[in-house]
DNA sequence: CGACTTTGACCTGCGC
DNA sequence: GCGCAGGTCAAAGTCG
């Protein structure tokens, strides 16, 4: 894990490693993780302002497909997922703002999309064997956070929630 | 030495 | 009110 965390997380690489490897063609779905929250996870609905200055490819069908990329720095982690967002939704009784979560197939948890994280927690959740990491966004003053968790039916998806919109362009900014 | 991860403890919401 | 589960904090450790 060290050595994953390591290259996906300090900087865009340029290359996969060799245990990275993603198939093509199956798409899964998100039936059961869409009916838990039918309501706060409006499917395919529009892409929060500011996913759209780095994820432009995923702006055009919400789909993430083998060949994207998140931006362009050569990243190729991220392969096949459905995407879904929430807009102004609440959770229980929670207001929250803009909630994107998409499911990708890969076999490391460490998804980079071009900004940078910092762990901030770690738990194991009750109907999953994974751990569930908590990550916020290092750039200071931004507050967005990620989730990260394996499909606990099929460990070689992993399931990302983005909640809040970035409030700059890039990691560095 | 600074930035980051790890990990147990703590906090809070929710259901019973 | 109590207990459980999820989410966050923060001290200590690690790494470059």
């Amino acid at each position: 894990m060290d050595d994953n965390y390591q290259n996906y997380t300090k900087a865009p690489i340029m290359s996969t490693p060799n245990e990275t490897s993603f198939e093509v063609s199956d798409f899964f779905e998100l039936e059961d993780w869409i009916n838990e929250d039918e309501d706060n996870y409006p499917v395919l609905s529009s892409m929060p302002v500011g996913y759209n200055n780095n994820h432009s490819q995923m702006n055009q069908n919400y789909m993430v497909h083998n060949d994207m990329d998140f931006n362009s720095s050569g990243i190729s982690n991220l392969h096949e997922g459905t995407f879904v967002q929430g807009g102004n939704n609440r959770i229980g009784r929670k207001e929250v703002r803009d909630k994107v979560a998409f499911k990708t197939k890969s076999e490391v948890e460490i998804l980079d999309d071009g900004f940078k994280w910092r762990k901030y927690g770690k738990k194991m959740v009750k109907n999953s064997p994974n751990p569930r990491n908590y990550y916020k966004c290092s750039v200071e003053g931004c507050a967005v956070k990620k989730r990260v968790e394996r499909d606990n039916e099929d460990p070689r998806y992993v399931v990302t929630t983005y909640e809040g919109i970035h409030n700059h362009q890039g990691p560095h900014l």
